[in-house]
DNA sequence: TAATAATTTAAACAAATGATTAAAACATTT
DNA sequence: AAATGTTTTAATCATTTGTTTAAATTATTA
């Protein structure tokens, strides 16, 4: 019971400030937060945060590891599996990337911008074993399709799933789409996209 | 002559600020940022930055405001046209922006990450008449799709070309691309974009 | 229960940062 | 040339910001 006691209080307020943390950061990156936002926000004495972390830095580090394996996860836990056939595959990463981002809108633009700032300090955090030139994907991609780099067809996939999230704010303005339409959208392009991505495999 | 004179150090000394600023927010964004990377970067003296621009803000509004109209210009110019047919319109809107992102890889992840932190302050700066529903590109898209939210399709031909540029250090990360390879699949995208968006148009 | 360890707090610090000031340097006008 | 206006500079200011400190509080152990 003291114990037990000890460590929920240990978990809790360690948790408090990793979870304010996650929030501010995705809403606003990296430089743009300051540690007394992320405190207000766990509702903590701002000094818990360096006792917990040490640092702003390591704090954002945690966090961005935790939302790399995120983004990245989706893609990399679908590409690599060899019984599974070129459409289903395209099926799985579009669907699972919509679910995945309609949960956490920010996910994107929040990585990619901070890969950019965060030059080769990020590079190393994710055990990307790159998806060199012989990964199932690609391979069913390159037998497919011989006469195109199958890069191509990652691009599009991720491009015609992963954009609309992050130029959500485009979006907006140029054709004026609510949220409610938006969520209708999305469900659509679930079914659509594997769709287009098997007549763009086709096209000559 | 001296009048001349004056006036071409005063463009000069304004225009290296701005020059400045704009490699800088670019580069960094907004708020990792400093006044003093501007001044460096301009070889001016801190203080005419505020001489010149009142205030750090204010001078991010004017390179906003330029960047703004400089990504949302290549769509803007090609949509409203009436005399062009769709097939042309997509084939421009491909072709300029990879030429237009090329010469400014940083410019759409700037936008859009700008954008977002920024809310309505900057959503008024451009003279986006937007993309309503009675504009000519739309139309087209209704007209050869009656049964598909023409959205989907702005969304997807932004996705395929513009995704490559926001996501590039993510594609560096999962795929193994150099610069060269690079430019070469942005040169075939050019054409086969387009080929892509035909072959989806047709699907069923 | 007393002693020890862990957690939390308020206050303060040092460095960074956007902005200002007052004087100097330079150019233009009279 | 003298007077006036403009541009540039070095120094300084006031705030903000990440971090630390030392004491207070709470929990754990002996």
């Amino acid at each position: 019971m003291a114990i037990r006691s000890k460590i929920e209080t240990d978990i809790s307020t360690e948790e408090k400030i990793k979870e304010a943390a996650r929030k501010v950061f995705l809403q606003k990156g990296y430089s743009a937060t300051r540690t007394r936002d992320i405190a207000e926000e766990a509702g903590i004495n701002l000094a818990l945060l360096n006792y917990y972390f040490r640092s702003k830095e390591r704090l954002f580090h945690e966090v961005m590891q935790e939302k790399m394996q995120q983004f990245f996860g989706v893609l990399l836990s679908i590409v690599n599996n060899d019984s599974t056939k070129l459409e289903t595959k395209i099926e799985l990463i579009v669907s699972n990337y919509i679910d995945v981002l309609s949960e956490n809108p920010e996910l994107p633009l929040f990585v990619l911008s901070e890969m950019k700032g965060h030059g080769d300090k990020i590079k190393n955090i994710l055990p990307v074993q790159k998806i060199a030139n012989n990964i199932s994907f690609i391979e069913q991609l390159k037998e497919r399709r011989p006469d195109i780099n199958p890069i191509h067809f990652l691009m599009n996939i991720l491009g015609m799933t992963v954009f609309p999230f992050v130029a959500k704010p485009a979006f907006n303005l140029i054709a004026a789409t609510q949220q409610s339409e938006l969520n209708l959208i999305l469900k659509e392009r679930k079914k659509l996209i594997p769709i287009w991505v098997k007549a763009m495999l086709k096209a000559k």
